[in-house]
DNA sequence: GTAGATGCAAAGTATTTGCGACAAG
DNA sequence: CTTGTCGCAAATACTTTGCATCTAC
């Protein structure tokens, strides 16, 4: 929580409007990762009069200015989540959809090293992994 | 391209009809990974009949059968791909669109195992890499 | 003051579904 | 025969957009 997502918003230029602040306000105080419409009842209760479409427009904005980054989890609507510095990937528990945040570094690397062995510049990626808890103890 | 899909169907009892086997056979010979637009497109000229309704249920059943994979790549239409033995991830060039499939057996690994640092089972795994081509030599 | 943002409702995509006709086992 | 599939068009789900109005800077 370095700095709020209304903060980032200044020192790259995007416009505030109250919506956007409402907005930004919301998603930086998630934790989790939620899909629009989501976003859309939270922001709601605090301006009922927010359109969806503002919804959207202003995480469309946000993703842009690399302020906000967006997952398609598997079988869904897009979710979002704010954007810090430390990148992670995501663990989802294929019976609660509880979603984990993890890195692992050794990963990252060996993924360059894939991507250059073809002859690319790693830009992105993504990494899921789906996965049951286990019974025990 | 051990056992054609129209093979698979038979040994797993999902029922073949015309329209099935159509379909069948375009996947089974797409070395790439349409998506079902362009699977019915392919599919309309061996049958021009068949409507995009049958193409959308046919694929959702091999998916269901463990016949083909799905894949929801950065933002587009769903796209699908016969599923084999040999499982593999994919490097997506930013510009051109293409494909490229690889197997890292040392990321397989680590993907495990950052599972069960969580308590999980890894059950499924999505890895995407998204590049560009490098300038040079 | 002015360019850009908003709300609304209508339009787009991608995908699914109800239903009567039809075909596979 | 009988159950499941097909084609069609209508329905759904998610997201985008045109336009007149409004607001941040």
């Amino acid at each position: 929580m370095s700095e709020t997502i209304e903060q980032k918003c200044i020192s790259k230029g995007v416009k505030l409007t109250e919506q956007r602040k409402i907005i930004a306000k919301v998603m930086s105080e998630s934790s989790d990762h939620p899909d629009v419409d989501e976003l859309y009842n939270r922001v709601s209760k605090i301006d009922p009069k927010i359109s969806i479409a503002t919804v959207y427009r202003t995480v469309k904005l946000f993703e842009e200015f690399g302020i906000l980054t967006k997952h398609e989890f598997k079988g869904g609507k897009a979710r979002y989540e704010e954007l810090n510095e430390g990148h992670h990937d995501h663990l989802i528990d294929l019976k609660t959809g509880e979603i984990i945040e993890f890195v692992d570094e050794k990963i990252e690397e060996l993924q360059k090293q894939v991507a250059e062995k073809y002859g690319y510049t790693l830009v992105d990626h993504k990494l899921e992994l789906y996965g049951v808890k286990k019974k025990s103890q």
